[in-house]
RNA sequence: GGCGCGGUACCCAAGUGGCAAGGGAGAGGUCUGCAAAACCUCGAUUCGCCGGUUCGAAUCCGGCCCGCGCCUCCA
């Protein structure tokens, strides 16, 4: 069985799609007006997860991820850079499209981009003016939130509390605003000077922020849709005001389950430009050397409902963790195993793959499952050892991390194991050096291998060497 | 002020009524020329604090303290 944490109940439930064996998600995408930061990444990351894990679970996924290519920082900053909103937003989605291929992250079914979806948007403001739940002002149209009964349900917010109160208790003069009530909130943009805006047939404008995903949503995925997703930030008023233009609208349920997922701090502090602890994942991969797959294990190993700090100490307990996993499938490539096995390998496997579901299938309970599979190499390292583990038995269990990692997705893609000829005579002349037991060579030799990240092993049977997963510089 | 998340060992982190998972770091040991990897052993009489309920509480209830987020078109 499958439970997540249902924001609009506050609790977890059970998972069942509208249609079986078939899961639709929307999630909220990227505002390209900016090189996307690792806190961006985090959301992304997660809801990576969760679409791996239904399809592992057997479900067919379709996903959609907006693109919101126009908004009122990205048409200020496209201004201020002389360019159309187009060249001004392409370096940034291409920036985000590359972080995905860094971190692994499988491509969406679609992404749309609100200004190629602004006839959907249109047609659903129409509607809800014809209805009557939304009123123009001075060129503007705005949704009128007393004519949708269930508004802040999603949020928990009062819209009574609302409607007089902002932050710290202070009151607002409602009788001050265009809007009829100070929490109605925007679908169209009235036209402003030199700002870019679209004719059509509910007048000239630029859509409000909330329209696009309550379209483009429907366009994909149809009225009524499984899970939503995005960062706790976008409860209020995000996705708030899509539940009430999309029911209002089409009158049926709108999202069937909310899953926000918590955000990342760094050094236990709020991501901000001002404290200088912004970090793009260039910073960290292309800067600082981190690895990808240590950047990704340390994104997925804190559960999604979970602030997430990051600090570097953090990147090297991950990079700690992961390191633990792939040596274990380092041996069962490279080892040489007895053709009968104990069969004892099956059992483990079975165990280990029950509590790996689980795990997944309890809101996404990253640290069980993470825990099913240390369990698993703990006692599987144990029987090889004990040369318990055959040949057939080795395979089994590789073949059972990869399908782990199908879902985690964070062991390294596989390098090309072949290392410079000057790298390779090292090697060779300290196993030299080593055979003649001239220790001191021996020894600085592999020092100096390990500094070039080659670190070698002498087993048994024989020496054998692996390149050293890639540490972060300052 | 409202809404919400969290406080479990040196660090990270599961567990939400019945003897406190797991990973990292640390200590000791096996193996090794030495390492690396691996394995074994050790490590919270205790789960922010104070009360209460219960045969029994990290887990439920009440109160308090601390950290953080959102309530600004920030995931």
């Amino acid at each position: 069985m499958i439970r997540f944490h249902n924001t609009l109940s506050g609790r977890e439930e059970e998972f069942l799609p509208l249609v079986p064996g078939e899961v639709r998600v929307y999630t909220c995408g990227p505002t390209v007006y900016n090189v996307p930061h690792i806190g961006n990444f985090r959301a992304y990351v997660f809801e990576d997860l969760l679409l791996r894990f239904l399809r592992f679970s057997g479900y067919k996924t379709i996903q959609v991820m907006n693109l919101t290519d126009v908004d009122d920082k990205t048409i200020r900053d496209a201004r201020t850079a002389g360019l159309s909103l187009r060249e001004y937003t392409a370096p940034f989605i291409e920036s985000f499209f590359a972080g995905l291929k860094t971190l692994r992250i499988h491509p969406a079914d679609h992404y749309p981009r609100a200004t190629e979806h602004i006839p959907d948007m249109v047609r659903i403001i129409k509607g809800l003016l014809d209805k009557g739940v939304a009123y123009r002002k001075e060129g503007s149209i705005y949704f009128d939130i007393s004519k949708f009964p269930s508004y802040g349900r999603l949020s928990g917010i009062d819209v009574e509390a609302l409607r007089t109160t902002s932050r710290i208790g202070a009151r607002l003069e409602t009788d001050e605003y265009e809007k009829e009530s100070a929490r109605d909130f925007a679908l169209w943009k009235a036209p402003k000077e030199g700002e870019p805006f679209w004719e059509t047939e509910i007048g000239p404008g630029r859509p409000g922020w909330h329209i696009e995903c309550s379209a483009m949503s429907a366009a994909f995925l149809g009225p009524t849709f499984d899970i939503h997703c995005g960062g706790v930030d976008n409860i209020f008023p995000h996705h708030e005001n899509e539940i009430a233009q999309s029911e209002a609208y089409f009158e049926k349920p709108f999202v069937r389950y909310w899953l926000h997922c918590h955000h990342l701090i760094v050094d236990g502090e709020k991501m901000s430009k001002s404290k200088g602890n912004v970090y793009s994942l260039d910073d960290l991969v292309e800067t600082r050397r981190v690895d990808p797959s240590v950047l990704r294990m340390f994104l997925i190993s804190t559960h999604y409902r979970k602030v997430l700090n990051f600090t570097f100490e953090a990147l090297d307990q991950a990079a700690a963790a992961l390191k633990r996993i792939t040596d274990f499938v380092y041996e069962l490539e490279h080892r040489a195993f007895p053709d009968a096995g104990s069969g004892l390998a099956g059992p483990l496997i079975a165990e280990a793959d029950a509590e790996f579901r689980d795990g997944l299938g309890d809101d996404l309970n990253v640290s069980s499952a993470l825990t099913a599979l240390y369990d698993l190499i703990r006692k599987a390292n144990s029987l090889i050892r004990e040369e318990k583990i055959g040949a057939d038995e080795a395979r089994a269990l590789r073949s059972f991390v990869s399908q782990v990692d199908d879902v985690l997705a964070v062991l390294p893609e596989r390098r090309e194991e072949e290392v410079s000829a000057a790298v390779r005579e090292k090697i060779e002349a300290r196993e030299l050096a080593r055979k003649a037991k001239n220790w001191a060579e021996a020894d600085r030799l592999r020092r100096e291998l390990l500094e070039a990240g080659i670190v070698l092993e002498d087993t048994k049977d024989g020496i054998r060497w692996k390149i050293a997963p890639r540490k972060e510089s300052s």
